[in-house]
RNA sequence: GCCUCAGUAGCUCAAUGGUAGAGCAACCGGCUGUUAACCGGUAGGUUGUAGGUUCGAGCCCUGCCUGAGGCGCCA
């Protein structure tokens, strides 16, 4: 017996239309009466369902106009169209088998749920409309990703999880262990004894595959990394996750212009890819999750991204004369509101801010001319906030020690990174986008615990 | 970590300090090319939790738990 998936039905309805074709899903809704019943059958390749129609014919009609949602079920039946409903067509059905029984307290219903609700049943919130849509962006995006580099030659690398240096000071970290936490070893000085550890010393979860990522731009010229990444800090918003994913690019011979270019091409390629490859899922988004996002998107995919140097944005800023919370200083750097402001009322589209004071920045960002900023640059972008960061990476091995000594970091977990300058360390330059952010600009969903499958916060691990 | 708000039926929400209700879901029945179907009926509650004030607390006060929003940190 040849299944049929419902994408295709969809997809390539004329192959089908008038005839016998057999599906397999699950019910989502279900309407009888005593003279015919219509089930909405969806079978997880597309978002939408099928609507099957049956009648009394049906051997098991009674049965069937019982069944709860969520039952498994085979259905043959014809593909006709309807031109006068809302459905394109719909599959009378001749046989419908059940396969697995559900129960009448299904906690989906068939009824607009709370979105608090839904994370409480993150094992069945899949089958629920918005979250069949979600996730199946976040896979498309996924692959989108994976396609612009690898039509751009760029090598996919995969950067270790487990660390033994603190990346970048991007944030507290994990700590990975199998002593026992309950008796550790102690060293004489009354301090635990790492050297008995796994790995005979002090190891993490990775905050970032940059510095990694940076080893094998120095070989293959351009590559990114695409993998999960894990912050222990105590973040409450909705848009930080202890474990999320980041896509993070590194170009060898590239400065931060080159940087910038390439964010802003891969952002357009990911956002066209999904609007081309989603239409339904994005016009549900447009319909019930945000009014304005397929216009918004449109615009983002049509036109260039801003551009201000983080001085000028102080100054715009300054110059504004709109009252803000926090007062705007070229010192203590951008606040939230400093940031929505200038995404969604000064540019209303997404803005690089390039050129920070160094001492807001991470010690390996390139140092500029004059010393007092750095080659960085953050994509700002309207009701997400942050969505990438990215610098020119201090090739120069004189200056890159100087900061270091400056911030009093311990050189030694370094010395390899500290090397690749010394062997062919041409100018290179990287970027880091969090994924979920991405997906939440695409969708229009404003918290980051609706677009992870299982989200992990603090405090927070349900699933 | 800080600030604010919320928690009442399975879900979404009402209820002036004075007898806890509705819609949807579920269950029973009816009816219909329906599409968040429709009509009638039934059942469903220690009002998050532990105390306190009061003749009387869902409502006022305190602690705790859970969730949401904002801020900080950042992607």
């Amino acid at each position: 017996m040849k299944i049929c998936e419902v994408k295709s039905l969809y997809r390539q309805t004329s192959q089908y239309l008038n005839q016998e074709v057999t599906i397999q899903g699950w019910v989502r809704t279900l309407r009888a009466s005593n003279a015919r019943g219509f089930i909405e059958l969806n079978d997880g390749t597309f978002f939408k369902n099928v609507q099957i129609v049956f009648d009394p014919n049906l051997a098991n009609f009674d049965e069937i106009t019982k069944l709860p949602i969520a039952t498994a079920v085979t259905v043959l039946g014809k593909l006709v169209e309807t031109p006068e409903a809302k459905q394109p067509f719909e599959l009378q059905a001749s046989a419908i088998t059940v396969e697995a029984t559900s129960n009448q307290d299904y906690p989906l219903q068939k009824k607009r749920h709370t979105l608090e609700y839904l994370r409480e049943i993150a094992h069945l919130r899949p089958r629920s409309n918005l979250f069949s849509a979600v996730f199946r962006v976040r896979s498309v995006a996924a692959f989108a990703i994976h396609k612009f580099f690898n039509e751009q030659n760029f090598l996919y690398v995969h950067a270790p999880i487990i660390t033994a240096s603190d990346a970048e000071g991007a944030g507290e970290m994990f700590r990975i262990s199998t002593l026992d936490l309950l008796n550790t070893p102690q060293t004489p000085h009354g301090k635990v004894d790492f050297t008995q550890d796994f790995f005979g010393k002090e190891t993490y979860l990775s905050v970032s595959g940059q510095l990694e990522a940076e080893i094998f731009a120095l070989a293959f010229k351009n590559v990114y990394t695409f993998a999960p990444t894990f912050r222990a800090e105590n973040s409450n918003t909705a848009r930080h996750a202890a474990e999320f994913w980041m896509i993070e690019p590194e170009l060898a011979f590239a400065d931060l212009q080159d940087n910038m270019e390439n964010i802003e091409a891969l952002i357009k390629y990911v956002l066209r890819h999904v609007m081309d490859q989603c239409p339904e899922e994005m016009a549900f988004f447009n319909e019930f999750v945000d009014k304005g996002l397929r216009e918004r998107l449109e615009n983002v995919a049509n036109s260039d991204f801003g551009r201000i140097t983080y001085t000028e944005a102080v100054e715009v800023l300054k110059k504004s004369g709109k009252q803000f919370e926090y007062p705007v200083t070229w010192e203590d750097g951008l606040q939230t509101e400093h940031e929505r402001y200038l995404s969604e009322d000064v540019f209303k589209r997404p803005v690089f801010v390039t050129n920070y004071p160094k001492d807001i920045k991470s010690f390996y960002m390139r140092l500029d001319d004059g010393g007092k900023t750095v080659a960085a640059t953050d994509l700002l972008v309207p009701g997400i906030g942050e969505l990438v960061g990215a610098s020119q990476r201090e090739e120069r091995y004189d200056v890159l020690v100087n900061r270091m000594q400056e911030l009093k970091m311990n050189l030694d977990p370094y010395w390899w990174y500290l090397e690749l300058r010394k062997y062919g360390g041409v100018k290179h330059s990287g970027y880091g986008v969090g994924f979920e952010r991405l997906i939440m600009y695409l969708t229009g969903i404003s918290n980051i615990r609706d677009v992870i499958p299982c989200p992990r916060t603090v405090g927070n691990l349900k699933i």
